[in-house]
DNA sequence: CTCCAATTGAAAATGATTGTCAATTTAAGC
DNA sequence: GCTTAAATTGACAATCATTTTCAATTGGAG
């Protein structure tokens, strides 16, 4: 419930308005969880809503993504996919190449590591992506 | 020159042809380092030999990634770069998104971290993808 | 050399994403 | 509530990288 606000108060700080159609969106995507692609989400809420456009619920994802509501990702395939992200915290995915499955993880040594990598280069670090691909414990070592 | 026979000796083994064109792609390929597009390798080649089409650059750097001399990757934007790969080492990439600049690093304590991850997951790795974006030294830190 | 399968390049198809625009809706100001 | 300017919507077209198609050409095994 404070999430829809949070997006209610970003729209209304970004000059936007609030619609019927970005609620409707918000609710859906609220509700699924996982890792959607666009496709994936306009299929789902067509069933209930079928006025609402392809393009309104593209750019209502981007929205989400500003809002801070949504994390964008890039995987393997070319398209983009949304995950909700709760404020502070981040993780990182394990992907199984056979059946697809996405695991989560969080490792703070890692990120720890990957700071000592980049003060090595002078670099500063503003995000990262880590991605691990290979077979679930379903799917076996092949 | 051990890399062209290594190509060479790919084709073979998938029962395709070694030809005029692929051999001037390769050759331009091997050339030029970075992190390349089809694009990018396109427009160079077309400067010598304007009769070799996009789409043989791009099939060829499919090719060439088979063969094991080329690795694809994907970083933030839609397109697909090549770099080339020697044999069995393996890096990742600290990408600025200030001026664009690519640094590679290397770090064992971070791929045996990422093990360690797999492990608790019941995990097999088969490949992986760590990008840090952020700014480099040059740009500094915003 | 012959001959068939592989290859090539131009062009079209694809698929995700983004832009366009007239009609509609929102919400601020009265 | 009513008016009104600005934002939004949805259908559709445009874009962009990538991939496919196909007729003409070429490689190389026999
Ligand atoms: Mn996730
Ligand atoms: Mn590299
Ligand atoms: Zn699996
Ligand atoms: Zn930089």
């Amino acid at each position: 419930m404070e999430r829809k606000q949070q997006f209610r108060d970003y729209l209304l700080t970004q000059g936007l308005k609030s619609t019927r159609q970005r609620e409707i969106i918000l609710d859906a995507f609220l509700q699924s969880g996982g890792h959607l692609s666009t496709e994936e989400l306009y299929l789902q809420i067509r069933q209930q809503h079928p006025g609402i456009g392809y393009a309104t619920v593209h750019r209502t994802l981007k929205l989400l993504a500003g809002s801070g509501l949504a994390e964008s990702r890039h995987f393997g395939d070319r398209q983009t996919r949304y995950e909700q992200c709760s404020g502070e915290d981040h993780h990182d995915h394990l992907i199984c190449t056979a059946c697809g499955a996405i695991l989560e993880f969080e490792d703070g040594d890692i990120e720890r590591l990957q700071q000592r990598v980049a003060r090595q280069h002078g670099f500063h670090i503003l995000s990262h992506r880590l991605e691990l691909y290979g077979r679930c414990a379903k799917c076996g070592p092949e």
